[in-house]
DNA sequence: ACTGGCACTCGAAACATGAGAGTGCCAGGG
DNA sequence: CCCTGGCACTCTCATGTTTCGAGTGCCAGT
């Protein structure tokens, strides 16, 4: 653990070089610390403390004799030891209230979130929508709408109801056999949840010839295909960002920029890095610099949580910035607005 | 016009800095031109004709001395006077067909359009989904699903079909009463286009007392209110943009990225100077540094097109960009992407 | 109308210099 | 044992100086 290695003081100092060299952004020095933080002891006593923290790698110096900056570690170190999550002022309680209070669509909603997250953190923000991965297929129905046109209705237990038209080559459509198929189809996976649903759908697809006449082959492919394209629509996880422009603050990413933008745009990486950092037992989860290293992201750090919605599951939901972030500010407005939010939901 | 204060030569040389500009990022002097493009004269000669070009305002020398460099006004006379657009290679011409043909779902479409646009550019790509504001609503139905539910059918003129669930408070649901209640809305809105309709709902909304039993009105408010939330949802326009990584690439946008990213993220300028940009005659139009100032985005510019889907309406899409960038390549792009887009949306 | 020549300007790069900030370390004191 | 003041040392940064070369403007000559 770190406290075997880094005394009480030492701890004091990180947090102080931590705290001054995020709101400077230049190197802070032994005489820096003494002069702004009232520690009771001479800036050489400081440099001795310092000295042993160079040792466990928690801070490094960008060249001889300059000020020292945290490293990864130093700020994980940090991070690790905030003690309290510091509480909001009123007025960003306010803000989230106000901002958050005005919309009952559920799009508008996690819109209006990620904008007032992007804001309060002065970092991108990162909202995924809900996952509709765990909800069950509650019903499936199809409709002969003509000769030629087959509506799918896809019910979920959300209640979302999803449906598309399948427009069929020939003039084979009657309603008993429509009603046959669907029954054959609802028969199958109503009641499997979508990732269950979408892999049987897929099993139908490829057994085809077993149980429909070879002259109607093509017709219920071509269903099951509709079907498959909503069951997959649902299923896939999206991510809404704001604040890029936040990324460009200069002295932040300065070189690595064209990388992380790149790696935001990759937004499958975003949900695996999210869904990664929020798996643990954490009520918010912080990644700093290299622990980001596999998605692209060495520089940044990401502080994530995740909220509730109707039913049982979360998803998640938090900012992404340069390691050199208000770590301690980040954590208590991402943790603010996770559970207003499923608080939101939750009365809707 | 230009031709009558810039000669032949003077523009086949504002052509040559443009070009040699655009692909080295560097002033470009006489003696450069004369070296890499076969004018038949001396250095001195094009002097000349730069001094001439200077006067005109169309090209500039960042100091006292050194090569000259476009304007903005330079730029817009070098994209007015590109004779022919450049065909395609073939290796873009497969790409372009490899990568849109694969797919036959609307969203995954345009998400791959977007994306192939911002890779055959380097550029960041921006794509409009189609716009549904001029579409008309062709049905409306309610449904009663039981003693408390009622689902809202919305079928539009492009055969898009939405619906959605209504849970009521009271069970006072009667499948009379739903029949009587759908006949009623539907005869108030079916024929109108989407904007039209959106008022008339509003207005029914307001003037609900006049109208139906005061007990009822909850309930009739209620409905209403998703088949409101049902056409909102349709009329607004969305884009979607892939490659904001290139805006990073060094050299172009050095100090003014911040404002080109929050340009970007908000969608609605983008739209707007899509639109105004588009409203013209030409197939494909440019807009070119100051022009684009009003929308927050002076040192850009933007090549957008429109591609037309099923029905008569059109959406548009282009790239963006610095102003050093390669015009006629880019134009080419956009205009053979948009017709691409628009004869695979003319087949599905 | 074009060309060659020439003086001039200005930025970029290379180098030197001094000031300042910060360190490491040591000997001495509570 | 821990802390302190002091001191020599190192390295960056800002500044100044010089040189070099690319490019221009202009003019006299073809």
């Amino acid at each position: 653990m770190a406290s075997e290695r880094v005394s009480e003081r030492g701890l004091a100092v990180l947090h102080a070089i931590v705290r001054d060299y995020v709101s400077s952004n230049e190197p802070v020095g032994s005489k820096a610390i003494v002069d702004r933080h009232r520690f009771g002891v001479s800036a050489a006593t400081i440099r001795n403390d310092m000295a042993l923290l160079e040792d466990e790698e928690l801070i490094a110096a960008p060249h001889t004799s300059s000020g020292r900056v945290p490293t990864d570690k130093g700020y994980r170190l940090y991070v690790d030891t905030l003690s309290r999550i510091r509480p909001l002022t009123s007025g960003q309680r306010s803000a989230i209230e106000r901002f958050l209070g005005e919309s009952h669509d559920l799009d508008d909603m996690l819109a209006r979130t990620v904008r007032l997250l992007s804001q309060l953190t002065n970092q991108v923000a990162v909202v995924q929508y809900p996952s509709l991965r765990r909800t069950k297929v509650r019903h499936i129905d199809l409709v002969a709408l003509g000769e030629d046109r087959v509506l799918c209705v896809l019910i979920l237990g959300t209640g979302v109801v999803e449906q598309q038209l399948a427009t069929l080559p020939a003039a084979q459509v009657t309603e008993a056999w429509v009603n046959g198929l669907r029954d054959r189809i609802a028969g199958a996976l109503v009641g499997l949840d979508l990732e269950e649903a979408e892999a049987e759908a897929q099993l139908l697809t490829g057994t085809i010839d077993d149980w429909v006449q070879p002259d109607e082959a093509d017709l219920v492919r071509l269903v099951l295909g509709v079907v498959l394209a909503q069951l997959q629509a649902n299923r896939s996880d999206r991510i809404t960002i704001a604040g890029r422009a936040n990324l460009s603050r200069p002295g932040d990413f300065e070189g690595s920029l064209p990388q992380v933008l790149e790696a935001i745009e990759e937004q499958v990486t975003l949900l695996r890095l999210f869904g990664e950092l929020v798996s643990g037992d954490r009520e918010v989860a912080a990644s700093i610099g290299r622990e980001n290293e596999p998605y692209g992201l060495a520089g940044a750090s990401v502080i994530a949580s995740s909220y509730e919605h109707e039913g049982d599951s979360r998803s998640n939901l938090g900012v992404l910035g340069p390691m050199r972030m208000d770590y301690a500010g980040n954590i208590a407005t991402v943790r603010a607005v996770a559970s207003y939010l499923s608080k939101m939901l939750g009365e809707a």
